[in-house]
DNA sequence: AGCAGAGCGGAATGATCCGTTCCAGTGCTA
DNA sequence: TAGCACTGGAACGGATCATTCCGCTCTGCT
């Protein structure tokens, strides 16, 4: 009999079993990223498993949201990597703010932060993503192509108001995020009076700590 | 005695409870700003009155809610009005903006929708707050400062990017929202690419209808 | 001066919601 | 065929709120 866990062709128990897996991680990404504080039998339903089924898998609702979190945070740091491979500053820079909307991984990290104790490993993941981001904010101001008053903590911020977006249909909304990013874009670009107040500061918006 | 019920200075148990009003309305508009499912009990805490108090005033919490969201409609109504008068197409539009994300007004009219049946008054209210918005963005695309692809219903989307930037000090929120509503607006002047997709149509964000 | 009651603070109430546990059923697996 | 890994979903217990209620204070009129 088929011993091989990620086979997605398995039969029998063991083969529902491991696509449960995936049905109810697929299912909480899409429940919790429409409400952040919905219902753990919300999750259930919407995967058409039973509640048991999830808690099988996770101790309580807190370690089902790190699971989430930490998934989107490597998500993010691997959209990261990708783009700094990107001979073009900019496009690096762009298209990775791009990806990252799609992908809706802003909500992911950032709305179920604060719902549970984060682990060390998440610490470590959010202090490579800053100097990933970092990296990628400096190598488009040195190219020019990005006006100079922006800094990095900006793109948290930027990406939190793509994610304000929302309407009853995903993939709508991307379109329409798609939009506010490319004006928020033009914007980075440059032009027009330079940008008020002091930037956020490194420290300031540290939900991770 | 005094009896002019417009005073502050009242005195007595009269002057109390006029002043309790104006109290209540305020720590309401500040807890359900922050937070637009906070308990009653968290309203009355923050004014430093009895639950009783603001029971009196209004027959339960959604009377509340209509009232604080149909004064910030009221309001956005009022800045529109105060903006059509300013001779120039493009400081009209842009400082609106700018009022109305300072006020966070958007938030209290949008977050707060939902929580209660509307009345009619509002829906009027609503219809007559859509003509001065689409008057604002009209006349700056007409002048040629604003560029053609941006439509009205982008409007309310973009205020809602902006009341995305939260931070726990309401002063920093208000300067960093200011801040990413420059990005937008440099956006809105023009340059770059055509904003990608389809724009907002009108019924689409019928929070409303 | 005295009293009727407007207004108030805050405890008590009752409903709802939700995370988690529990148990009986099912059909592989050996 | 016996055992058990896995499951669905009901039941439990705690928490949270909106709302009601009661006893008190102090005002404003007679």
């Amino acid at each position: 009999m088929p011993r091989d866990a990620e086979s997605a062709a398995l039969s029998g128990r063991r083969g529902q079993a491991a696509r449960n897996d995936v049905v109810i991680l697929d299912a909480a990404r899409t429940v919790f990223l429409a409400d952040p504080k919905a219902p753990v039998s919300a999750v259930a339903e919407h995967a058409g498993v039973g509640i048991s089924a999830l808690y099988r898998r996770y101790p309580g609702k807190e370690a089902l949201l790190c699971r989430l979190c930490h998934d989107g945070l490597r998500q993010y740091i691997a959209e990261a990597e990708a783009a700094s491979r990107d001979p073009d500053a900019w496009s690096a820079l762009t298209e990775f703010l791009g990806r990252v909307v799609d992908a809706d991984v802003h909500s992911l990290t950032v709305n179920l932060a604060g719902a549970f104790t984060p682990t060390p490993d998440m610490g470590e993941d959010a202090r490579r993503a800053g100097e990933l981001t970092a990296g990628l904010v400096a190598r488009a101001k040195a190219a020019g192509c990005l006006r100079e008053d922006v800094v990095t903590e900006d793109v948290g911020l930027l990406l939190e108001c793509c994610a304000a977006v929302r309407t009853p249909d995903p993939d709508r909304t991307r379109v329409l995020r798609r939009r506010y990013l490319a004006l928020l874009v033009a914007g980075l670009a440059g032009g027009g009076p330079p940008l008020p107040g002091p930037p956020p500061a490194p420290g300031e918006l540290g939900r991770w700590k």
